[in-house]
RNA sequence: CGGGGCGUAGCGCAGUUUGGUAGCGCGCACGGUUCGGGUCCGUGAGGUCGGCAGUUCGAAUCUGCCCGCCCCGACCA
C-alpha cells in the first residue's frame, strides 16, 4: 500500500479530550476517530489491527474446538425477560421500541440468546459437549465511557458459551478455554496474569480474569512473586495474621477529647499515635440493616468482601445522617465500643493489642481499646490486601499489587441460565437434565487499545508483529529514479512473499516521514534514499531500536530475503510456548 | 446519578471579566526555498462563535432553557 493512496491522517497535536496513552496515540496515528461518547470509527489502519486481533482469537477458538456462530445484536425483550435481566441490567441496557411499540434492546451479552439456541437444537447427551462462539458488536450504555477504545458503549467482543452434561465435563470445557486464552494473549505478546475474580451476580462456581499488566489499568490485582497465586484486589486474600501479641486483661478504654479531629490523619497527629493502631470504623448499609465494619487504621475496607461476609449483593457507605442515627456522633467519631448494631471486625484489627477508636460521641475518641475485652464482633476478612502481605498460597511469597486492564473473563455458569430457560437434554439413562454452561469473553476492541497501552514510547506505538497493520514500513526519501526503482523492487518482492508493506511515498521531508513512521508503529522500518543507496543499499531498523545510527545496511538485491527473515523471526518470537 | 470543567476554522487555543460585528499556531491550497528526525518565506481558502429564546441600537461576550463532550466519584454480566 502506498501512503499517497491510503488514508492515514496523522495529527501533530492530540485532540483535547484524549487522556489515556492508547486513546491519544490511536487518534494521532490515524487509527480511530470519535463519533460520540464511547463510540468510535475505525480508519483503515484501525480496521487492520482489529482484524488481526479477531484472526488470532478465531484461530485459537477454532483450534480449541469451538464453533463460530453469529447472533443478532438487535434483540426482542422476551429473552432477557425470561431470566429477569431485562430489569437487572437497568440503565446499562440500550433499549428501543419498534414501530408497533414493542420492546427491544441491543445485546450487551448473549447468554439468553445462545441458551435459546441450545434449548432448540440440543436434545440429547449425544449432542454434547458444544462450545459456540461469536465475534460481534456489543452495546452497553456505560454510565461513563472513557479511555477511547478501553471502555466504549459500542465495542467488539468475542463471546463463547460451552454446554456440557455435568459439572465435571463443564470444567474440562472451561480448562480448554483457559488454555486457548493463554495462547491468544501470548500470541499478542502481552504481559498478563490470570487472576481469580469476583463472579459477581452471575452466580457461577468459578471465574478468572485475564488482566493485562499496565500502569494505566483501572483494576488492581494482587499477585505472589513466588507462586502463581493472583487475584483481583476485590477478592484477594492474605495469610492468617498472627494472634494478638498481648492480652491485657485489666484496664479500660480511656476517653480523650479530640476536637474537630474526624479523620485518622488528624487524630493520629493530635494524639501523636501511629495510624496503624487505629480501629477504623465505618458505617455501611446492607439493604435495610446498618452495620459497622472495623479494620486497622492503615487498611482499606474491601466492600466486595464485606458484602460477601454479610451475604448481600452490595453494601453502601452510610450517609452522614445515617451515621448520626447509628452512633449519635458526627462522621469521624464512630467506634465499636458500645455500638449496638451489627459489628464486623477484620481479623487483622482483632489482632491489635490496644487501639484507638471513635467514642460514638462527637469530638471524642477512646484510647486503650482492646478487641475482645471492650467489644465483641464477628471476626471476618474484610480488608483489601496490601503490597508486602504474605501470600495465602505459599510459605515464602509476598504479594505485589499491580494495575491491570481486564481483557478476558471466563466463567463457570452452572445451570443458572439453562434452568431458567429450560435448556435441557436427555442423559444416557433417559433422564431430563439442564445443560451445564460456561461463558468466556474477550474484549476484542479493548485489546487493540490495551496493546497500545503496553507497547508505546515517547514517539508512538510499537505494535507486536502479530497485531501490526502492516508488517513492514518503507520510508522513501527523495524521488530520484534510482530511489523509486529500489523502493518498487523491494516492495514488490516483499508482497510476492506475502508480506504486507506500507510505503511512505509522500513528498514530505525526511523528518516528517520518520516521525509518522514512529507514530504509526509498524515493527520493521526500511529506509530507502539516495544516501542509503550510495552507502550500498537499504537501511533496516526495528521500531524498538530508537537509535537511527544502529540501522542495518542491506544490499537492495538481498533486502527482500533479509527482511522476510526478520519478519519471520518477529512472528516466531510471539509463538505460544 | 453526585461533583468539577469545557464547547470559537479540520486540530490545538486566545478573545467573554468591561457588549461595538472574530484572531493566533498547526494543518489545507498555490508560489518560491529547503531536503536523513515535524525547513523557511510569501499569498490564499476556510467560522450558523454548540442550539433556541430573551435583554440591547448592537451579543462569541449579558440572562434563561436545552444539547453535546471531558475529568473525579458512584457504576461496570
Amino acid at each position: 500500500m502506498r501512503l499517497t493512496h491510503a488514508l492515514v491522517p496523522t495529527l501533530k497535536e492530540a485532540p483535547a479530550d484524549a487522556t489515556s496513552v492508547s486513546h491519544t496515540l490511536l487518534l494521532r496515528a490515524g487509527y480511530i476517530r470519535r463519533v460520540g461518547a464511547g463510540i468510535y470509527s475505525y480508519l483503515p489502519l484501525g480496521v487492520r489491527v482489529l482484524r488481526n486481533v479477531e484472526r488470532i482469537v478465531r484461530e485459537e477458538m477454532d483450534k480449541a474446538g469451538a464453533l463460530e456462530v453469529l447472533l443478532p445484536a438487535l434483540l426482542p425483550a422476551d429473552y432477557f425477560r425470561e431470566t429477569g435481566r431485562w430489569h437487572l441490567f437497568g440503565d446499562n441496557l440500550l433499549r428501543l421500541k419498534d414501530r408497533k411499540g414493542s420492546d427491544y434492546h441491543l445485546g450487551p451479552t448473549h447468554e439468553e440468546i445462545i441458551t435459546d439456541m441450545a434449548r432448540r437444537e440440543v436434545h440429547s447427551y449425544r449432542d454434547l459437549p458444544k462450545n459456540l462462539y461469536q465475534v460481534q458488536t456489543k452495546f452497553r450504555d456505560e454510565p461513563r465511557p472513557r479511555g477511547g477504545l478501553l471502555r466504549c458503549r459500542e465495542f467488539t467482543m468475542k463471546d463463547a458459551y460451552s454446554f456440557d452434561v455435568d459439572e465435571e465435563r463443564a470444567k474440562l470445557s472451561y480448562e480448554k478455554m483457559r488454555v486457548a486464552y493463554t495462547r491468544i494473549f501470548d500470541r499478542m505478546g502481552l504481559s498478563y496474569r490470570m487472576v481469580s475474580a469476583d463472579s459477581g451476580a452471575m452466580g457461577g462456581s468459578g471465574s478468572a480474569e485475564f488482566q493485562v499488566l499496565v500502569q494505566s489499568g483501572e483494576d488492581f490485582i494482587a499477585a505472589c512473586g513466588h507462586c502463581d497465586y493472583a487475584a483481583n484486589l476485590e477478592v484477594a486474600v492474605t495469610a492468617e495474621p498472627p494472634p494478638a501479641a498481648t492480652q491485657n486483661k485489666d484496664g479500660a478504654p480511656e476517653k480523650v477529647h479530640t476536637p474537630k479531629a474526624g479523620t485518622i490523619e488528624k487524630v493520629s497527629a493530635f494524639l501523636g499515635a501511629s495510624p496503624d493502631v487505629f480501629l477504623k470504623s465505618l458505617i455501611y448499609l446492607a439493604g435495610e440493616e446498618v452495620v459497622m465494619a472495623v479494620v486497622c487504621g492503615n487498611d482499606e475496607i474491601n466492600e466486595v468482601k464485606l458484602a460477601k461476609a454479610l451475604g448481600v449483593g452490595e453494601v453502601v457507605l452510610a450517609s452522614p445522617d445515617d451515621v448520626w442515627r447509628a452512633t449519635g456522633a458526627k462522621v469521624g467519631f464512630a467506634g465499636p465500643v458500645g455500638f449496638k448494631g451489627k459489628l464486623l471486625v477484620d481479623r487483622a484489627a482483632k489482632a491489635l493489642p490496644l487501639g484507638i477508636s471513635g467514642a460514638n460521641e462527637t469530638d471524642y475518641h477512646f484510647k486503650n481499646v482492646q478487641p475482645g475485652r471492650d467489644f465483641e464482633g464477628e471476626i471476618v476478612d474484610i480488608r483489601s490486601v496490601r503490597a508486602g502481605d504474605p501470600c495465602p498460597n505459599c510459605a515464602d511469597g509476598k504479594l505485589e499489587v499491580y494495575r491491570g486492564i481486564e481483557a478476558g473473563h471466563i466463567f463457570l455458569l452452572g445451570t443458572h441460565y439453562s434452568e431458567k430457560m429450560g435448556a435441557t437434554f436427555l442423559d444416557d439413562s433417559g433422564e431430563t437434565k439442564p445443560v451445564v454452561m460456561g461463558c468466556y469473553g474477550i474484549g476484542v476492541s479493548r485489546l487493540v487499545a490495551t496493546a497500545v497501552e503496553q507497547f508505546n514510547d515517547a514517539n508512538g506505538i510499537l505494535w507486536p508483529a502479530s497485531l501490526a497493520p502492516y508488517q513492514v514500513a518503507i520510508v522513501q526519501l527523495g524521488s530520484e529514479p534510482e530511489v523509486i526503482t529500489a523502493v518498487a523492487e523491494v516492495e514488490a518482492a516483499l508482497e510476492a512473499r506475502g508480506i504486507s508493506v506500507l510505503v511512505d511515498d509522500r513528498e514530505e521531508r525526511p523528518g516528517v516521514k520518520f516521525k509518522d513512521a514512529d507514530l504509526v508503529g509498524i515493527p520493521l522500518r526500511v529506509t530507502i534514499g539516495k544516501k542509503s543507496l550510495e552507502r550500498g543499499g537499504v537501511e533496516l531498523k526495528p521500531r524498538t531500536e530508537t537509535d537511527p545510527k544502529k540501522a542495518e545496511l542491506v544490499a537492495v538485491e538481498k533486502a527482500p530475503q533479509t527482511i522476510a527473515d526478520r519478519v519471520a523471526a518477529l512472528a516466531k518470537s510471539l509463538e505460544p510456548k
